[in-house]
DNA sequence: ATTTTTTGTGCAAACGTTTGCATAGATTGA
DNA sequence: TCAATCTATGCAAACGTTTGCACAAAAAAT
């Protein structure tokens, strides 16, 4: 339980001052080549490490991002903040998470606590139940470094990386089209309050336009698109007097209730109904049949998020210049949609 | 972009010392309710939050834990980082959590971070890779708190918390020779240095045991514990002579790679072969047949691991008592082994 | 041989808190 | 009425770095 050494205790062991100590440890031109050598042996040999937090404070730069996300176990996010962690590691910076459980009240606790840890800035999925957006245009205003993704708004200034949910959603329902079926219903979010579920329903609608297919209301079924949700909206879909003969659920949750509650009424998927869900969460490849869906690119969104946020926290000089990327959205054709061969 | 303000800016304000700001903020018992509602309120006005870097400078903590998982991508692990983060939170502690991706190197590449960001101590979850744990012996000699969870090592002082492996593996074992099953076999790891896969091993030969069935080492197939490793395993046991009418897997992973060789092979389950896996990744529940595992108590695992880092900072004099504790593993029968009513 | 430039190091302040000690004024006790 | 105690605040140092500036010594230029 050695006390920690500093740099004053190697400065004083090679009779020199701690700002030589500091300029050696960190490759600064100014000192000759032995002295470095001299101050790294020492270092190494009473196993220095730097303080990063009287180094943050000095510098004013904790080379730490804050990073909130609605949960963490779920494959999507928990990829995205893989992608976040090994670009951010790549510029030696560190990543502190934190998980708002779909709680607004928790998001705000989160920035606040991110905050007090003085994080170099914040990079963010907005949880469902957020319906007001000025924490984040207060961050922004600020001048706290803000990337958002996912699950974003769209605001003067602030940096977004999303998947093109609305291209998605649209190739999704070109496709079960494309397998013969006509009546084509969909999920979506109670929470229109996020872009992504907007976008996903304006797909679904273009498409059928596209195609000359009417859009139903009654084929719109709004839940919380968790297994519940699909089961709910597949039930009433199957009260109707036509029944769908296909569904695009804007999740794959919602996909799996709705497989669950077909099967249980005897149907056979795809021959009778054609699913596909969103997001590609793992389990899509291990049921059967296996779901046709959506493919984001977590760990791609997750790289370009924390690019984005080092071209913001590298621009000193402030001219920087927000982007708003967006990622292509791919399907994943499977069983669950595969009617024609 | 307004400036952070300071407690010498509110100190200024009211013509009084930083220290008084400091201890009313602090709500220290020296100060007048009055001046801490004087202070309270100038902070509150110009949007003051305490400068947690220059807090943790000053009294050398951080309020910060620092977690280690092998990745957060799996649904136990981000479970028990929710515990973690839930418990902490309740303590005014943050998380930052890192992955080491199963890579021993980045094992040691994150505690480095960690400790360079002056976390208040470690929670970690082995990497598979690790084999040598000189670095977890090193913290603890540095005085670094730490607590091991799930995937641990027991070492003389060091604080952890695990699921019964043992009785899990047995109960499971068991329970499939309950269902009628005489020729049981089993998956288990290449990576024997953890723990974990030793007693889940150790379980399953002492349920056959405890039931004079023999232990035969050609139903042991050791692989990776992933799909194709329990395809792998599958095909083996299917090369036998004599072929196993259950198996014990010690993943859930590999309980579906072999349920999927399995059946494209025609064969019935449970009704041919009696599937348990281990862990309750969330598709068990999903496929089908559904999938007998043993259910770990991972948010349960997170608020302990917490707990008893908390002991450990919070044992200022010193005296602490590292313990471990072993939760319960309980077992979830579903369709897969379920061949009596 | 003197001036200029370069090279390597030291000095001291600063980052924003926290906290042991000191102290002025108010209150209590005898 | 004076000493003892209490209350509320201030003073100043400390935490471990980083960094602008100064400055000797050495090297280069005149």
């Amino acid at each position: 339980m050695s006390k920690k050494s500093t740099i004053s205790d190697i400065a004083r062991e090679l009779n020199i001052t701690a700002s030589t100590v500091s300029r050696a440890l960190n490759d600064n031109p100014r000192i000759s080549s032995e002295t470095k050598q001299l101050v790294k042996d020492v270092a190494q040999r009473v196993g220095y490490h730097v303080n990063g937090v009287a180094s943050a404070l000095r510098s004013g730069r904790t080379y730490t991002i804050g990073v909130i996300v609605p949960t963490a176990d779920r494959s999507f996010f928990a990829s995205v903040v893989r992608g976040i962690e090994m670009e951010a590691n790549r510029a030696g910076y560190n990543v502190m998470i934190c998980q708002s459980n779909e709680s607004y009240e928790a998001e705000l606790m989160d920035i606040k606590a991110l905050l007090r840890a003085q994080v170099d800035g914040i990079v963010l999925s907005i949880s469902k139940e957020t319906i007001d957006f000025q924490h984040l245009i207060d961050l922004k205003k600020r001048g706290i470094p803000l990337v958002l993704f996912d699950r974003v708004i769209y605001q003067n200034d602030i940096s977004t990386v999303t998947i093109d949910d609305y291209r998605g959603a649209y190739k999704a329902t070109e496709h079960l089209i494309e397998q013969g079926c006509r009546r084509v219903a969909t999920f979506t979010s109670e929470n229109l309050n996020l872009d992504i579920y907007k976008e996903r329903l304006r797909g679904y609608k273009d498409a059928l336009a596209a195609h000359n297919l009417p859009i139903r209301e009654d084929y719109i079924h709004i839940n919380n698109l968790r297994i519940e949700g699909g089961r709910a909206g597949a039930e009433l879909f199957w009260s109707l007097s036509e029944t769908p003969d296909a569904i695009f659920c804007a999740s794959d949750l919602s996909a799996l209730g709705a497989m669950q509650f077909l099967k249980e009424k005897g149907l056979k998927i795809p021959e009778d109904v054609a699913l596909v869900g969103f997001a590609n969460e793992s389990f899509t490849n291990y049921i059967e049949p296996a779901l046709t869906t959506v493919q984001q690119q977590p760990i791609e969104m997750g790289q370009t998020a924390a690019q984005l946020f080092l071209e913001q926290v590298e621009a000193e000089n402030g001219v920087f210049v927000p982007k708003n990327i967006v990622l292509h959205a791919d399907l994943i054709v499977r069983a669950s949609s595969l009617r024609r061969k």
